[in-house]
DNA sequence: GTCGCTCGTGGCACTCAGTGTCAAGGGGTG
DNA sequence: CACCCCTTGACACTGAGTGCCACGAGCGAC
């Protein structure tokens, strides 16, 4: 599951505990109070002291759940990046590499597609807010490394001798960013799976080039 | 020139005035004294306080000169990013673009091995620092909508309508990104001119498809 | 020369992000 | 019941970044 996609409710399965239960409460109330307000008020307008009395925590809490004020906006995207690699590694070792990314990327766009209301207004944050675009970055930046690794593997090649599977990842991303971006654009209104097509119809004559 | 070779020197040119030559000296006083310190303890153990009082001037002044801690760092490296887009600017209209987006990067590319000694140390310590790669990612950025706008001219495309101008720009950036960390890892060791030909060799059979 | 203008600077106070520490409470276990 | 573990809230502190104001150095006008 992608960008914590949670009910609000707490979920009343028994095999987890009731600490576990009341953490995960905890921190949807304060992501959900967080991008309510900073989606309304703008990045700078909102203080981490509205966001807990909004939430109904103290200061001292939301540090313990979220690195800075930034985390809480990207940690709600974070997940995409780990479900690009694992979608990347279930495909077969033997398929091209540009329909092997595409689908990788594609579930997770997909995923966005599918809960436009809750994720549209985070990204269309992202984008316009500097730091938060930032730290998004700095974020693909580690699903760059993390996808270079895969790409490295499943092609048996030397990621710090070869250049392909750097340049595979960043490409993919590349693509991946300029889908993201043209879906917030659209607001929404384009499908973000075409968007995907498309954009690796651009890209594959390289991920499947002899990558001399 | 780019990533503010100065020479620590005030220059008498006559022509620009005694206050611009203040600026000039105050600014590479900051930059030098920061780097210095920077590169030496890590980003997160030197302060403002210990910058500017190695720089001898005021807290308040280094505001003045740049809008933040990482700032002082990323600003070093930032005009390569209008090199970038004034090499690509300066190349023949009908090029292909695997061309002439790789004589754009090539030249900030190669003027990072020319003055080596010191960039190099620049690069590594943006590389280890997740701030400050954050902060630099965030001006790749800009410079990746700057090259989407003067590829998308080149060609007679409209970069809100066609998604090639931005992958093509994302791609060339992903290439000087892959070869600005292999120059790195190799503590400067490889050519970065003959890197940045083997990743625009990987890349380019994108960039010269027929963009479907 | 000196008056007055402008601009860069330093100093101060302030807000806010982020961290270390500690005492208190609540829930599970013997 | 007593004990332990984990989470929380409260407080204090450092450091980044900003607004404000007064001072002084350069510079043109007279």
């Amino acid at each position: 599951m992608y960008f914590s996609v949670y009910d609000g409710a707490v979920s009343s399965r028994p095999e987890v505990t009731m600490a576990e239960r009341k953490r995960q409460l905890v921190s949807s109330e304060l992501t959900e109070a967080a991008l309510q307000l900073l989606a309304r008020k703008g990045f700078d307008a909102v203080t981490i002291d509205e966001i807990v009395a909004t939430a109904g925590v103290s200061r001292r809490t939301f540090f313990r759940y979220f690195a800075s004020k930034e985390d809480v906006v990207v940690q709600f995207l974070a997940d995409m990046g780990d479900g690009i690699r694992a979608e990347l590694a279930a495909r077969p070792d033997d398929e091209r590499p540009s329909v092997a990314l595409r689908h990788a990327v594609w579930v997770p766009v997909a995923a966005c597609g599918d809960h436009r209301e809750r994720v549209l207004p985070v990204v269309r944050l992202i984008l316009r807010t500097p730091a938060l675009r930032a730290r998004f970055l700095e974020r693909q930046a580690q699903w760059s490394d993390d996808l270079t690794g895969e790409v490295a593997r499943r092609l048996g090649r030397d990621a710090g001798d070869d250049m392909y599977p750097r340049l595979a990842a960043g490409m993919a991303l590349s693509a991946f960013d300029a889908v993201l971006r043209r879906w917030s654009e659209s607001d929404g209104a384009e499908d973000p799976a075409q968007l995907t097509d498309r954009a690796f119809a651009v890209i594959a004559p390289a991920l499947d080039g002899d990558g001399a």
